[in-house]
DNA sequence: AACCTGACTTCGG
DNA sequence: TCCGAAGCCAGGT
């Protein structure tokens, strides 16, 4: 495996529960300013995914990407469960993005 | 090598 | 706020 996909399981992996992080958050923070896709690809490929809190990553608007059927419902409720409050489709990002600044 | 395909994002109307 | 189009990029065919 590459060592930016290395880097992007990492992050995913160090996305505390009650915390979400976008795809595009994890591409830039891996080092790949355009790489949201990537991520997305790693999250569907990778068979490391159930080792990966994978229902914290969502999209930029702060939705479900996954598809209703696919998984959709149980990410909103994995997330829910975390405390996740969604409102009309949405988390508040404000409030629930990851901000790994302090205490690493 | 060309072409297709996404668990995406940004921008303009 | 809600689409649609365009941009993006790596992996699969």
């Amino acid at each position: 495996m590459e060592g930016t996909s290395r880097r992007i399981i990492e992050l995913i992996r160090a996305i505390p529960r009650g915390r979400v992080a976008t795809y595009g958050q994890i591409a830039r923070m891996a080092g790949l300013p355009r790489g949201a896709r990537q991520v997305a690809r790693i999250l569907h490929s990778s068979s490391r995914t159930r080792r990966l809190p994978w229902h914290r990553v969502i999209n930029a608007s702060g939705g479900i990407s996954l598809a209703p059927g696919y998984g959709g419902e149980l990410q909103r409720a994995l997330l829910e469960k975390e405390g996740v409050v969604f409102l009309r489709g949405r988390v508040n990002l404000r409030r629930y993005a990851w901000r790994p600044t302090l205490t690493g």
